[in-house]
DNA sequence: GGATATTAGTTGTTTTTGTAACTAACAAGG
DNA sequence: CCTTGTTAGTTACAAAAACAACTAATATCC
């Protein structure tokens, strides 16, 4: 028996974080998986561009942390889904700017709608002073300024 | 601006759980990763035999879940790497019983070592009850009984 | 202006994962 | 026993991720 150790596996910060994010995003996932056929990545990308507005691949990698091949490649299929638009910079004609479609829009629109419900259903568990020191402690492990 | 809504990512919980698990996990992979050439499954299991004793890997699958594909093929590294021995169970002949051996003994006890502290040095930034909070609420998110 | 270094984004190749189909051992019902 | 069903674990193949090398545009500094 090593359990009488002071420090268990279930314990172990790293590790529930982990099993709390593949449980979490389990049921949101099919939303865009089987209704959209989108990747994490996208949905992500969708998001950014939804919630923030127009901004380049870089701009999206940096606030989301997201490399920039695995952007490249999530942009290319959205792209090809006909929900963002690619516009080069014309002061850097190395950047585009990424934008949504109508179509785009709806799918964010639409996914954000379950998002929230989703959300809400999970914050349904906890009081609301947990959930807020939940939010704030994730952001900090996450490195998201407050 | 969309930004007026109230839902914002930086809000959704399965975002912000993704981007924490995985911000926290950075630091410790690479004791497991570069030290002793690791995946993190690997890790896992090990961790698993070290702190739980001898087990199957189908016991091993359901407490952690993990497929058992993963857990296969990380079992098959750990013996490769002379970590874990495998002993048919008498009774059962499907399956079968993974121990620790002396190296992988060693291998846990050290990487336990260090999660401990990486574990103690993440919370240091919260307070006590925060803490127990935070793990409260990963363990209810993450399907594990409290 | 021209060599050199950076940067935005892409493409190619290797690992790792996910999924499905498989083997071998056991279990139950007839 | 002997079909049918179930379970533990493996293997094979497809999807996705990680990593490195690349192109093309821009910036720097001499």
């Amino acid at each position: 028996m090593n359990e009488k150790d002071d420090f268990a596996l279930q314990d172990f910060l790293p590790y529930l974080l982990n099993r709390a994010a593949e449980e979490s995003s389990l049921g949101f996932q099919k939303h865009y998986k089987n209704r959209y056929g989108m990747l994490r990545t996208e949905w992500r990308v969708l998001f950014h561009l939804g919630n923030y507005g127009q901004m380049t691949a870089k701009e999206i990698g940096s606030r989301a942390k997201i490399h920039k091949t695995k952007i490249s490649r999530a942009v290319a299929k959205l792209s090809e889904k006909r929900f963002v638009t690619r516009t080069r910079d014309e002061n850097d004609r190395r950047a585009e700017h990424l934008a949504l479609t109508p179509a785009g829009e709806a799918a964010y629109k639409d996914l954000r709608e379950h998002a929230l419900e989703f959300d809400t259903r999970i914050c349904a568990r906890f009081t609301t002073g947990e959930v807020a020191i939940l939010r704030y402690m994730l952001r900090n492990l996450a490195g998201i300024e407050p």
